[in-house]
DNA sequence: TAAACGTGGCC
DNA sequence: TGGCCAAGTTT
């Protein structure tokens, strides 16, 4: 409590303190992002929800332009070979991610007459859709209520409202609830406190370094009015990286992504010395459907 | 629940 | 230099 104060105020529910700052500095400062505009549509949304999982707005943007450019909606997409979309996928990583969404577009084909389903349920019944994507794509495509928990927002409720640095490692139920709690009761401002709350922590409220001097919400965080503890919980989960499969299957994958023939297996053996490692990867790929083993040694891109 | 799953830029 | 981080999902 502060001189500044008014002793008559009545006391203001935490969302009423967190809502219109929020809103209001999104309004003025919301990244004029290709998926965010209205010809973007539901398909937009949701090309841009996968390409975005685990990777950066930069590296997405090239990618989803050519993207939609290329399949407009998703029977376009649904009519061409899973390898195309692994293909067209370039270096953004994770390409099972692609495959996914190829086969989303499929499903969305065959399910939903060719249109991206406004429900939550149907959504999250595609491939590659998870808690977060199917309550990211009803919101901001549909405008439908639901809490949309993902890194960004769970460290800016994790730092304005529990008063922590970090958010822990896996998803609670207690941020879900949380989040259920905060969000707006009308339909059009949850869905907009959605994005809104997330470009926050995508801009300012940054696991990198907070900004805030530039915080909407600074005289409200817990976390900065209890002097920013540091993190003491569990390490935060770090991610296994250089010498593991990945990097081999990344490897491999890099090579069929760039040949227009199918490519023999010495090709494929020069990417990597250790021949167990190397044969485990593209074991593994192909279990995945990356990749598809032709006669003779040779493999390409899954056609089907 | 924890581990696997790509890639590249930043500090 | 190298660990950390980026709009997660799946098994």
């Amino acid at each position: 409590m502060t001189a500044t104060e008014t002793p008559e105020a009545a006391p203001v529910p935490p969302t009423e303190r967190l809502h219109a700052p929020v809103l209001a500095w999104f309004e003025q400062h919301a990244r004029d992002l290709p998926w965010r505009r209205p010809e973007a549509g539901a398909w937009g949304v949701m090309v841009s929800e996968f390409m975005l999982q685990q990777t950066p707005v930069s590296r997405v943007l090239p990618v989803y332009e050519q993207w939609m450019a290329r399949w407009p909606r998703p029977a376009a997409l649904a009519a061409e070979a899973p390898g195309e979309a692994v293909r067209a996928w370039g270096r953004l990583g994770y390409p099972r991610r692609a495959l996914r969404l190829h086969g989303a577009a499929v499903a969305i084909t065959e399910r939903h007459g060719g249109d991206v389903p406004s429900d939550h349920a149907q959504l999250l019944a595609l491939p590659g859709i998870g808690e977060y994507t199917a309550a990211a794509v009803a919101s901001f495509a549909y405008g439908r209520r639901h809490p949309v928990l993902d890194t960004n927002v769970r460290r800016v409720f994790a730092r304005a409202v529990t008063g922590v640095q970090y958010p822990p490692n896996a998803t609670t139920a207690a941020e879900r609830r949380l989040a259920r709690a905060l969000l707006p009761d009308d339909e059009a401002t949850a869905a907009r406190w959605a994005a809104a709350s997330m470009e926050l922590g995508a801009l300012v409220c940054t696991a990198r370094g907070e900004d805030c001097g530039r915080c909407p919400i600074a005289r409200a965080c817990a976390w900065r009015l209890a002097g920013k503890p540091a993190h003491d919980g569990p390490p935060r989960r770090g991610q296994t990286y250089a010498g593991t499969d990945r990097q081999v299957r990344g490897k491999l994958l890099a090579v069929l992504r760039e040949a227009t023939a199918p490519v023999p297996q010495a090709a494929l053996d020069a990417v990597w010395h250790d021949a167990v490692q190397r044969a485990r990867a593209l074991d593994g790929l192909v279990a995945d459907g990356l990749v598809e083993p032709l006669d003779g040694g040779r493999y390409r891109l899954p056609s089907a």
